[in-house]
DNA sequence: TTCCCTCCACGAAGCCTTTCGTATATGATG
DNA sequence: CATCATATACGAAAGGCTTCGTGGAGGGAA
């Protein structure tokens, strides 16, 4: 048996988005992305996805000499607990305090805020045909 | 002319919470709080007070000996921007993303689904009237 | 005044995260 | 086989967070 594994840390998640964007990946990949914008050092990376393997929040492919990395765990799980964690840590447990604060316009666009009713109209809409029944 | 405070560590805000429920306390009342259930040391907690205090996170009045000390930005203000920060780091930049996974049932409760769509509708009502006229 | 209790200030230790330099292994090339 | 480029492994340093022990100052009680 396994427990799950725990939440990544800052830098962790970096590389945890490049992985769910790529897909599969060697250190070099992932480093040449991270190249791009923030500037990470190959051992660095290599060195953080070695800690994270070990966390068990990357898993490897090792038959090849060049070592291929790919997300544990899909986004959504990773996620979630991050949000569960935020509400724990800063809402007092409750969901509803925090998306009222991501509602803020300060935080979501006018794109958001379409996309997040569109949600909730299909929310509402499923929940009263279960009604029905 | 000063910036705003940093966001707060995991320690911090478990600090600004009692602050923020309690109004301006002295370090022995925060103290008795988080005693009932974290339990942390007296020193600990004044450090930490300290330090936030240097951050610029609290604010005290130190006219009598024992100092009170008060959060120094209102917990919506913190939690816009902590919210926020989760959004760049997890979900993209994107609100709408965050939102979804706060909706999960393994997320909100019954009862926090039943008060964001009070929200929603709240929110689309007025908007229906801005757009009316 | 003297004693004692409470409070703040300071420093240091332990732990974790992040970064990178260096050593070692592997496979291709000439 | 010797050499070179590239990959992984290892270790250590730097910085930040959290914790607490100790020292010293302040104020009330005897």
């Amino acid at each position: 048996m396994q427990r799950p594994p725990p939440l990544p840390t800052e830098g962790e998640l970096r590389l945890l988005r490049v992985l769910w964007d790529r897909g599969p990946s060697t250190v070099r990949e992932v480093h040449a992305v991270l190249g791009a914008t923030g500037e990470s050092g190959y051992t660095t990376v290599l060195k953080l996805l070695q800690i994270m393997h070990g966390k068990g929040l990357v898993i490897r492919d090792e038959t090849s000499r060049t070592h291929v990395y790919a997300a544990a765990v899909p986004p959504e799980t990773t996620q979630r607990q991050l949000v569960t964690d935020l509400i724990e840590r800063a809402f007092g447990g409750s969901a509803h305090n925090l998306v009222m604060q991501a509602l803020s316009p300060q935080v979501a666009s006018r794109e958001d805020l379409d996309r997040i009713r569109a949600l909730i109209d299909g929310l509402e809409r499923r929940e009263a045909e279960g009604t029905e029944r």
